[in-house]
DNA sequence: CTAGATTGGTCCATTATCGGTTCAGATAGA
DNA sequence: TCTATCTGAACCGATAATGGACCAATCTAG
């Protein structure tokens, strides 16, 4: 009998993939499926066939059969997706966090933790090499999400450190770099700073946010 | 046998280690792990390599294999202390984001971009059941990212999708979940549609900022 | 200081398991 | 009957695991 026994089976394999069965990627061998569904393996390698067609699942020889898709809302494809975050995208969001970084450090910041970032903004300030200037740069602005009290925020702004510490990015920073633009940079810090050391949250965010407005021009280009 | 043993127990290793085994940082030797997991060294070795690509683990001729100091600064250990991230904090960067996000929509959307956004809409407010509900809010506000021209504000939303997907946060949800307040949420889900397909960005972001008050307030209960 | 033990690094022939292919036959429906 | 499908089996080539040997670096006991 043309039972179609193939498509059936094709069906169920989808609908167990899709419960979530063999969560790490793999299903079982042919000859076992076989046995499982009491079926010649021809069949079942139709059916895998099929499956492997509209490109659930890949096959590979003396390997296994895998399923194609690695599940695209795990943290491990959203933080590979991230990785290839424009520059562009990157200031924006930066637009958007970080004069609010600000202001609640203004208000929340411990006066110790003030201090350590006017001493970021010191140390910065007095490295006038590239790579020194970049990291003390990086640390003024994390230190302010670290007063910012939220732990997400600041974490947040983890992860955008590292991403903008990858390889693209370290040759547009090189090539934005000048010695005009540093002592511009440390103008505009030490206003943010003034704005935190005297409590004002508002101005925090305006100088945060004409900072990043200059970044932005260096680094984009216009 | 091609079973991608050393796979698995590169996965073993990892949760006895992430489990605090071998808290002096050191593991046992290759040949007794072999025995332990009654496999060749060969294949352990493969399964230990995998965890010294990643960074897990360091090895040394003559001494032995030992736990890699953990970075701080790795995106591993970022994601990691993100996965503690507190309801109140989250709701405070939701804030920043969010009503940005609704904002570009408006300006930057497709006509499709809009009408899936809509049905999304639609869809929720036709889920009378709690999970139903839940999974297509979470599409509604997704999909309004996804249509910010900003690939990466629309990965941290992704991001913080999952981080509200975990255990301790579902639990909020339920709690904080009834018929009264699933309609309320549709009226101001209509209200953001609405400023959307009326191309007025201000009118998205207010409305986006009066809806996170809501929930703002249902789940931190206030 | 030296000899021996321990550890990871490398290599290789062998064996087992996997998907890929083919084909002769059985079985049902048009 | 003709056609399509499943069966059962064999064989191929690719890949992983085995089990053993030997090397080089390191540590320890005497």
């Amino acid at each position: 009998m043309p039972k179609l026994v193939a498509g059936d089976i094709a069906l169920a394999l989808k609908k167990r993939i899709s419960d979530g069965e063999w969560e790490n990627g793999r299903m079982p061998p042919e000859r076992d499926l076989a046995d499982e569904f009491k079926v010649a393996r021809n069949t079942v390698r139709r059916a895998v066939g099929l499956l492997e067609e509209d490109g659930t699942v890949v096959r590979q020889v003396g390997r296994g059969t895998f399923l194609a898709a690695p599940d695209p809302n795990s943290l491990a494809a959203v933080v590979a997706r991230m990785e290839g975050t424009s520059p562009a995208d990157m200031m924006e969001v930066r637009h958007l966090l970080e004069p609010a970084a600000a202001a609640f450090a203004a208000t929340n910041a411990t006066i110790g933790e003030l201090n350590a970032v006017r001493d970021a903004y010191r140390t910065a300030c007095e490295a006038t090499d590239m790579p020194g200037f970049e990291h003390w740069d990086a640390e003024f602005h994390h230190r302010i999400f670290a007063c910012s009290r939220n732990e997400f925020l600041k974490e947040l702004h983890n992860l955008m450190r590292i991403l903008r510490n990858q390889s693209p990015w370290f040759e547009m920073k090189k090539r934005s770099f000048s010695e005009e633009r540093r002592l511009a940079y440390c103008d505009e810090h030490e206003k943010i700073v003034d704005a935190l050391l005297r409590r004002d949250p508002e101005a925090a965010r305006a100088a945060m946010t004409a900072h990043l407005g200059t970044v932005a021009r260096n680094l984009l280009g216009r």
